[in-house]
DNA sequence: ATTGAAACGAACGATGG
DNA sequence: CCATCGTTCGTTTCAAT
């Protein structure tokens, strides 16, 4: 992970697709050795894969909510399979297994509210673990698309020659 | 947006570096005719992008967290500024604004828990119009990077010719 | 490890069927 | 929607650095 690689990674982060030819440019090294380095960084497992992204709308899913659920008991066996179970679902987008107050958000998208409210009344409220869930409906968001390397803008914390500690200030 | 093109969406959610020529056999039409689909449905907003998902560890970011807050007054400026603002931080991955208890929920993810810390204290309780936050610590993290359309499942409602009312069965 | 060249196959954009 | 064509692009190989 030098600095030729962060570039590359962020490059194809921006866009899957920029030609082979205008990235090598961008970072300074030949054609040949950028499809190399691309090739390294899938095997590494640093690039994990590349995808489309589509409009919700488009996909039907207009209505997009945030549901905060608590499960109980608490144990491996439970979660796992709820996270399983929860994956499995068409509705849901991405879940959050946490630390704290809730135990998993769910991030749901549907066709309209009826289908929201079915999916909490008919597939969570069924299920015995299922103790509590809040829902929270989504008006906007905005994900990156494309995230800098912390460690290639000075945010990751290094051991302070003299006082032995870790710096813990953000650079940015 | 026919059978054909969910089915190119399906595909290029999956692997966005598909040869062309396997997408058209999966599909059953001509190479040719695939490449101008997948530009028609560039164009019409429906594909938004193509992005290379990157390992977060590798970006520096082992550590992720979600961060409930509330801001106030809760009024269009300062919900956009906060937007804006959060929006720009290196640490936000991404920023859902939401409807009911809390305001914006901040999927953020660095390097250690002292960045996680210094994240909540320098750059949240700065701020006059964040009145509260609450943050959870995320343990596992399952995103979906392909979702079905849910129209071609039969997941969207469907006006019932008799009573007026729409469906709301989830035949999934 | 990186380079530039060469060679093959695939993709692209346009045209006509 | 398909087939074709010329051009561009990606990938691999290889000798050389």
């Amino acid at each position: 992970m030098d600095r030729i690689d962060t570039q590359i990674v962020d490059e194809l982060q921006r866009d899957a697709r920029i030609p082979l030819r205008d990235l090598a440019e961008v970072v300074g090294v030949a054609a040949s050795t950028c499809s190399e380095r691309i090739r390294r960084l899938e095997r590494r497992g640093i690039i994990t894969g590349f995808h489309a992204d589509v409009d919700l709308v488009a996909l039907g899913r207009p209505v997009q909510a945030l549901v905060s659920t608590q499960v109980r008991p608490l144990s491996r066996q439970f979660i796992e399979r709820f996270y399983d179970d929860a994956m499995a679902m068409p509705e849901v987008i991405a879940v959050f297994v946490l630390a704290g107050g809730d135990d998993f958000l769910l991030h749901v998208g549907v066709g309209d509210v009826q289908q929201l409210h079915s999916f909490l009344v008919d597939k969570l409220s069924n299920r015995k673990e299922v103790t509590q869930f809040r829902s929270s409906i989504i008006f906007t968001q905005g994900q990156k698309r494309s995230l800098e390397n912390l460690r290639s803008i000075g945010m990751v914390g290094e051991v302070d020659r003299n006082s032995g500690r870790t710096t813990r200030t953000s650079r940015s």
